[in-house]
DNA sequence: GAGTGTGAAGCAGTTCACAGCG
DNA sequence: CGCTGTGAACTGCTTCACACTC
């Protein structure tokens, strides 16, 4: 039930990190950029009520969360940050470069493609496509524009692990069906529209309205209270 | 129990708009959506499970999640998309004009200004906040960018409800500090930080990184199995 | 003593199943 | 007969409390 706490290079298990809730992994992502602050300010050990406050969480939830990756803790002590750093990277992943390619070269494709923490997290986007022909042929950064008929060829050339949709909603749909059928398993959708695909393919959404909104029904359920 | 179904200008009760769970919050959200393409469309009656098929859920969700609201479906029949649209906007408090302020003119934030479902849905950005002298004086659509220190005045001239962070991390808390002490009661935090604000204001945060991480996290885990 | 790891209890959101109404 | 509205069962996440270890 212990993974072999003195190994270098350790090997995670798959008891473990199987059936980790996905609001765990959520918070896996917040306690990573803690740690890593931590890191860079030269503490060397940390406790769960540090990275609750940090979090907005509590002590007992950051300590159950990071029970289900195994037992990295130190009774009376807390989790050394570099260890920790090292077993979230591991767990979520990013010990690897994914290749990324952005359909869509529009206002929000572009600022997406132009956020930093992306690529210093491992996640490079190293294809961007569109339909607009003024558009293709141009460069974004270091990368070409190619056109929307092209992607599979695109998906292919560049081995392309996960799609972020920037498209108008119309379209997002048609494209992804092409990007599922271009076995490519995780899609980032930025389009406001709900898109239907296989099981197999991990989708994520979001949504500028959904958030916005509901802070609307938060402003009006405060004023009338 | 029930709300006077034929009355033009309803109004919805307390006990109902009351304890309505977030999640719920979040997919009326996309119900309204959906619903305002079937209007478009021309369909006049809608059932729970057309909605459900569009959004992703089971139509015994999206019964339970419109029964907190009130009974506004016809059995045998399903709902009146244009009543149920009305209920929804507002419940959901989109029968105002918020007021909103952007903080930070950087790519996240000219890419948030220039999105227009924002504006359609009723969030005006009425100002602009920067602290790069370069930017303060220029325009962002028809919106002079100011100075950061300005902000409080602005908050008030403007009469602002709910401020959009897209200023740089480090930046952040101190900024919406101000924010809060300004008497501003929402925020929609674009910054990788968790941010603290006192309970009775209103925080919803969008991490781009969060989401690729889980998608990250899911496509390692595809991968050994 | 300080702080982890974890069963068990508590709570919230989801799904089921069916009575009731149009 | 079709489809809503809803208590009741269920599932899964969060919080608690305490034994355990460094």
């Amino acid at each position: 039930m212990r993974i072999s706490p003195g190994t270098a290079s350790f090997q995670l298990v798959n008891e473990f990190t199987n059936r980790v809730p996905a609001a765990t992994v959520r918070r896996l992502s917040l306690y990573l950029r803690f740690l890593e602050d931590f890191g860079r300010s030269g503490v060397t050990s940390v406790a769960s009520n540090a990275l609750a406050e940090r979090g907005g969480t509590t002590a007992a939830q950051v300590r159950k969360d990071l029970s289900y990756l195994g037992s990295y803790g130190k009774r009376g002590l807390g989790y050394s940050v570099e260890e920790l750093t090292r077993v979230l990277r591991t767990v979520l992943g990013l010990d690897t470069v994914w290749r990324v390619a952005l359909l869509g070269a529009g206002r929000i494709g572009t600022a997406l493609f132009e956020y930093e923490p992306f690529r210093r997290r491992g996640f490079h986007i190293t294809a961007v496509v569109d339909n607009d022909p003024a558009k293709v042929g141009t460069r974004l950064g270091h990368i070409l524009v190619r056109a929307e008929h092209e992607m599979e060829c695109v998906l292919r050339e560049e081995r392309i692990d996960l799609v972020i949709v920037a498209v108008p909603a119309p379209a997002a749909q048609g494209l992804v069906d092409r990007v599922v059928a271009a076995d490519v398993k995780a899609v980032l959708n930025y389009a406001p529209v709900q898109l239907h695909l296989p099981e197999d393919v991990a989708l994520r959404n979001v949504s500028m309205l959904v958030e916005l909104e509901s802070l609307s029904y938060a402003l009006t359920r405060a004023a009338d209270c």
